[in-house]
RNA sequence: UGCGGGAUGGUGUAAGGGUAGCACAAAUGACUCUGACUCAUUGUGUGAGGGUUCGAAUCCUUCUCCCGCAGCCA
């Protein structure tokens, strides 16, 4: 693992004798799903941990039970176990409510919270601006006895939502927006996932947040950029409490992908308008949706740690996780047959009624690649692409009059075809040469070009799924000149394909595990899928260097 | 015009006074029973100006630009 200067942060604490180990926490507000920005912080607190041996926590941070619910924490806890962390303890902020309300009272009683009666507007407008400084209110100065007969009043529900707040009594000229007497519990008649009706005042993310740590025990706080000002509260909270042992927080820049979204606000809008099928459409960057699309969580953490860890804000290109996904999955998954867009070749001379076996390797990046028998025959499909009438140079698939070799049978050559009334090649007639079974020429000539192929009587039928990036741009959260990311659709970011011929191979394919389709790319099974109607989802693209050389061609022709 | 951050090739990230490196992307070539993989090669960078120094991405200074902050959200 390589380190960073989070890392480094903590190896220097360490040194210091400031804290004599190491215990983070990923603390998720249970109100979405986890994407692949959440992924990121996941590697960096439980690999901080796992780096110097200590303990990583998962805090579902659940103090608005007007945003929270049950319902996502399951798949929270499931999209971390398959990134293949392993938490200490299941912990809810929720759990901390009758600490935190303490802490609240010692606050009051030490004369640094007070119970303040001014509308929300008024709290704003008394909070002042960017550059002048906000001003007291008028309650700011009441007798702790009184805030704190008014804040157990809060507790008991006497009151209604947003009649009355906490705030810390801090400094309302401070530079700092967020020093200016914070809000730190408020008036929430809701009913918590959790606790129930229990409590009708929540404490504010600040208040909470640095409490929960220490009393968890957790010595360093990581959290993203934007609370970067929120230190100095977090910092006052435990100082004013007295803990003996505050956690330290450190900020690190969020992770923003290219032709991506990561903002929560903006997903649910594609699954709630349909955009997407849901949280777990394959064109999602939710984990979910990476893991029904057939990415793995090698992929996903070998990508986590080639973006590193800094605090300028950038955009990593969606090209690199593509990459990591491709060397992953090169590694791992079994060489297929599949015909996307078929079209029927038919070899004269090959024996009517005979059927053979041939060998492919299971996979050619493993040492002694073990093989397996692909059923082969009189008719074939191939792909539409492998194919062309008229062909440019450089193509060295198949057109009339030319050889190429079907992987791992014989190497055939094309001696006619027909065509629909469209000028769609309907079939092609080719012969085989005999000798060449497995592929190899009986002359040694080099034949370039090879093709994957099905047999037409033993092909099962499937559906594929095509995906592609969602968006046509790489910033589809751009909203200037009044668009939004409803614009920026990829209209072809996703292609069904109804019509697949797969090698009878694939009938067993069993959920999460990936193959590559020879040269097209690697596939998985979809979780719709069933033993009727096969669907398999595209993961990845294999890259293709004859799709440059080809539109290059076209580019110098037109 | 407040406060807090940030700036290194197209992108991301190293170099902590001593050869600006790595990865992705791009390009070229080799290899190839996957136009994949692999291998080789190439180009492109320290925001700007001043200073300190034998030597500066790094230290000092001035400036520029970018991001975040005015929820009873997290």
């Amino acid at each position: 693992m390589e380190s960073n200067f989070i890392y480094e942060a903590i190896e220097e604490d360490l040194r210091n004798g400031v804290y004599d180990k190491v215990q983070t926490r990923f603390p998720p507000e249970p109100n979405g799903y986890l994407h692949i920005g959440h992924a990121k912080a996941i590697c960096i607190d439980f690999g901080a941990a796992e780096k110097f041996g200590g303990v990583c926590n998962l805090r579902l941070d659940d103090t608005n039970p007007t945003k929270e619910d049950e319902e996502y924490v399951e798949a929270i806890m499931e999209d971390i176990k398959w990134l293949g962390f392993k938490w200490g303890k299941v912990l809810y902020a929720s759990d901390y409510f009758d600490q935190i309300h303490e802490c609240a009272i010692k606050l009051i009683k030490k004369g640094l919270a007070y119970v303040d009666e001014l509308s929300a507007d008024e709290i704003r407008e008394y909070r002042g601006t960017l550059t002048e400084p906000g001003k007291e209110s008028p309650y700011r100065n009441r007798p702790v006895e009184e805030s704190l007969d008014l804040f157990m009043r809060m507790t008991n529900g006497e009151f209604e939502n947003g009649k009355m707040v906490l705030r810390a009594k801090i400094d309302m000229a401070s530079p700092n927006l967020n020093m200016r007497d914070p809000v730190i519990y408020r008036i929430l008649h809701a009913r918590h996932h959790r606790t129930g009706d229990k409590w009708c005042v929540y404490p504010m993310y600040d208040f909470a947040h640095p409490i929960s740590d220490t009393l968890e025990g957790v010595t360093h706080s990581l959290c993203s950029l934007e609370f970067e000002d929120h230190r100095p509260l977090y910092n006052w909270v435990l100082e004013a409490l007295e803990f003996p042992k505050p956690s330290r927080q450190i900020e690190f820049a969020r992770l923003n992908l290219n032709y991506t979204l990561t903002s929560k606000r903006k997903c649910l809008r594609l699954v709630n308008e349909k955009i997407v099928s849901g949280w777990d459409d394959p064109r999602m960057s939710t984990i979910s949706g990476m893991r029904r699309r057939g990415y793995t969580p090698e992929a996903i953490r070998d990508f986590c740690e080639r973006i590193g860890v800094s605090k300028a804000n950038s955009v990593v290109d969606f090209a690199l996780l593509e990459h990591c996904v491709r060397a992953d999955l090169n590694k791992k998954a079994t060489r297929a047959m599949a015909v996307l867009k078929p079209v029927k070749v038919i070899i004269e001379n090959y024996p009517e009624d005979q059927t053979e076996e041939v060998f492919i390797e299971v996979n050619p990046e493993l040492e002694n690649s073990p093989v397996r028998p692909v059923p082969f025959s009189r008719e074939i499909y191939i792909e539409e692409d492998d194919f062309m009438i008229d062909p440019p140079k450089k193509y060295f698939r198949l057109s009339p009059g030319a050889e190429v070799r079907l992987k791992g049978a014989y190497i055939i050559k094309c001696t006619s075809y027909e065509t629909d009334e469209n000028g769609k090649v309907t079939i092609i007639r080719c012969t085989y040469d005999s000798q060449s079974k497995g592929g190899n020429a009986p002359d040694g000539r080099k034949i370039k070009g090879t093709l994957h192929w099905v047999s037409a009587k033993h092909a099962i039928d499937a559906q594929v799924n095509l995906y592609d990036r969602l968006f046509t741009v790489p910033n589809p959260s751009d909203e200037s000149d009044g668009k939004n990311l409803l614009d920026y659709i990829n209209k072809d970011s996703l292609v069904v394909l109804n019509n697949c011929k797969l090698e009878p191979y694939l009938k067993d394919a069993k959920l999460g595990e990936s193959f590559q389709f020879l040269r097209l790319g690697y596939f998985c099974l979809d979780k719709d899928s069933t033993e009727d109607k096969l669907i398999f989802n595209r993961t990845v693209s294999l890259k293709d260097s004859w799709a440059k050389i080809s539109s290059k061609e076209e580019n110098k022709n037109a």
